[in-house]
DNA sequence: ATGAAAGCGCTAACAT
DNA sequence: ATGTTAGCGCTTTCAT
């Protein structure tokens, strides 16, 4: 507290025009209508004195309180970690508070985003979680808050900020067939929801394109997490051995426990099957073998839905919408050629190959 | 808005006792004298109807913001987030905001503080990062915020929490020793910062306990991420080949490069080195071979930072220190005995072994 | 043991 | 084209 503070008072006491005046013009109020020489001339007053409204005071004259709340599962998947460091740096950018919650399990989602309305007062709900009661959780409460779908789609939501995951998915797939490989397998979400039935959409484009059928014994679903893709790739491998040669899996995360358990198994990655798995993070250049995977700019999601709730929360829209594209291939060592076509031909299962030092 | 917000007058018409007893009597103030039947009742009847204190009304009469500021360099370093997340669950309960920044190449560390203290309005800073220059930064604007070092430790710096590493590091080690090694080699950080020194402090206590030496040759300086756990093992295996049986990383990331590293040059981990990290995460679990490691309660980190911040800033304490001990030994499969003590003794070159399914 | 009153810095309705 | 005024909900002297 060594300076003071610089408010409208003192700004007024320099320029010598009136708080309501110098509010108007800075916040550049519609209403506002003042020579164009005087307001160029408060700017530059303001600008010169570092003048910053202060939050607390707009906040109770305006019932704003500049503070966006994120519910997510856990910031330890970098994709989340990812999304939510865009739309940080916009809410920082945008003098907005961004206040994030995980779920943990030893307390209730209620209870989460009740604090976060009551105590936090945030004005707006960011959820990377698929959780269609959210709304209701939401709005039970003293007043209505925009609530925003991140990264997943849900009929009832409005507002939503998700990815164009079918191009992507294709891309994927395709990526594979390029390789060479035909009979490919599909670790796939619960496609009864959005995001897993647009990947699995994809998925099918590239072999339709191709003239490929869809084998239902190749697909297989999983989830997006590390377990689920053990666990689904462990069923695959005990009912299809050596039926494929690739694999594209919903998620980074999917694909790493696919390639965990190929490792058990002896079947050599990408050698005797290729993995590509979905979205982009830091794991896949730290794994063994590192993992080719289509990447979307998530920080530009985070970056979206903040945007998008900003403008909601200011009223400059009603509803927000945007779907993000643009995914790129990054080829790394999960992906090559099938094995020598004698091995597909003989039908023989997955030879469970010594590996050679590389 | 649909139901009207409660506050000190509703509770006030409806007790019939003052605002400023009301809010006396609420916030616990020592200057309160009010009959204890009374009391009680205020607090009843303010449970009764969720009274909740208005933020921004609050902030603006006590100049206080009730929100802190985190720098971190990115949310996409798991170790980060851990803590992050154990920071802003005790924030969201004690109804504080905890806004995070991280510290992108495109903008300024300067820029980004200023940001927090002049838009966010944050009473304190955490930092997540060594900066030993964020005080001056902080401290340059017009006033003055506590700040504290999570995670790290330097000298100016009276508010801290830490982890207290150097037994987590011995335990590593031992536990290399316990298995049978002898020759273990350290990838170490820059010594002259206190974490890699604490870290190589446990490493060396070890050693002692054991009556080995520890020989320069087998440390090799490496850092906390993955490119230069990367680099430090090239360098190590260039440098003494076949010299040592196991390696202690100190940090997990680190350990992940010297693993990939060995994977390229057709070493096995572990049938030919052991390999042990510092610090656990999810990515020790999901990579080839899992990653032993040993875990501190980071999300306590997290918590006692947010804690001990909420102390400084109500006035209970002048400063904080906290120092995180009980790691546990995570151990999984990148740790094994050492191979036949005939390959030791031959003193023969680190052997490039074909890979056998496993 | 409690109440009255002022005011934090800003915004918005209403003047001129 | 600009000023006056009345609070937003709370905390904090200062009075009883």
């Amino acid at each position: 507290m060594s300076k003071k503070r610089v408010t409208l008072k003192f700004l007024s006491e320099r320029t010598g025009f009136d708080v309501s005046t110098i509010s108007r013009v800075l916040r550049n109020d519609a209403a506002v209508s003042i020579r164009p020489e005087n307001m160029e001339l408060i700017k530059r007053i303001a600008r010169e004195f570092n003048y910053v409204p202060d939050t607390a005071a707009r906040s109770l004259r305006s019932s704003r309180s500049y503070s966006i709340g994120t519910v997510l599962p856990s910031l330890q998947n970098q994709i989340h970690a990812q999304i939510v460091e865009g739309a940080s740096r916009v809410c920082r950018e945008r003098g907005y508070s961004l206040v994030i919650a995980h779920l943990a399990n030893e307390i209730s989602p209620q209870q989460v985003v009740g604090d976060l309305i009551n105590h936090n007062r945030i004005e707006g709900l960011m959820s990377l979680t698929f959780r269609p009661e959210l709304r209701e959780m939401v709005n039970s409460g003293d007043h209505e808050i925009p609530v925003m779908a991140v990264n997943w789609r849900a009929s009832g939501f409005r507002n939503y900020v998700a990815l164009d995951e079918r191009p992507g998915a294709r891309m994927a797939t395709e990526h594979l067939l390029d390789l060479g490989h035909r009979r490919i397998a599909h670790l796939s979400g619960d496609r009864r929801r959005f995001n897993a039935a647009e990947r699995f959409a994809g998925y099918q484009d590239a072999l339709d394109a191709r003239g490929i059928a869809v084998d239902p014994a190749l697909i297989e679903v999983a989830g997006y997490g590390y377990e689920e893709g053990f666990r689904a790739m462990s069923a695959l491998v005990a009912r299809s051995p050596g039926a494929f040669t690739a694999v594209f899996a919903v998620s980074l995360l999917t694909a790493a426990g696919a390639i965990a358990v190929m490792n058990r198994h002896g079947i050599r990655v990408p050698e005797d099957v290729s993995v590509v798995g979905f979205n982009d993070g830091m794991l896949a250049e730290v794994t063994n073998p590192t993992i080719t995977t289509v990447a979307y700019p998530l920080d530009q999601v985070g970056a979206s839905a903040a945007e998008g709730m900003i403008s909601l929360l200011e009223g400059r829209l009603e509803t927000y919408q945007d779907v993000i594209g643009a995914p790129k291939l990054m080829r790394r060592s999960s992906t090559a050629e099938p094995a020598r076509p004698r091995a597909i031909r003989t039908g023989s299962r997955q030879q469970i190959s010594k590996n050679t030092a590389s």
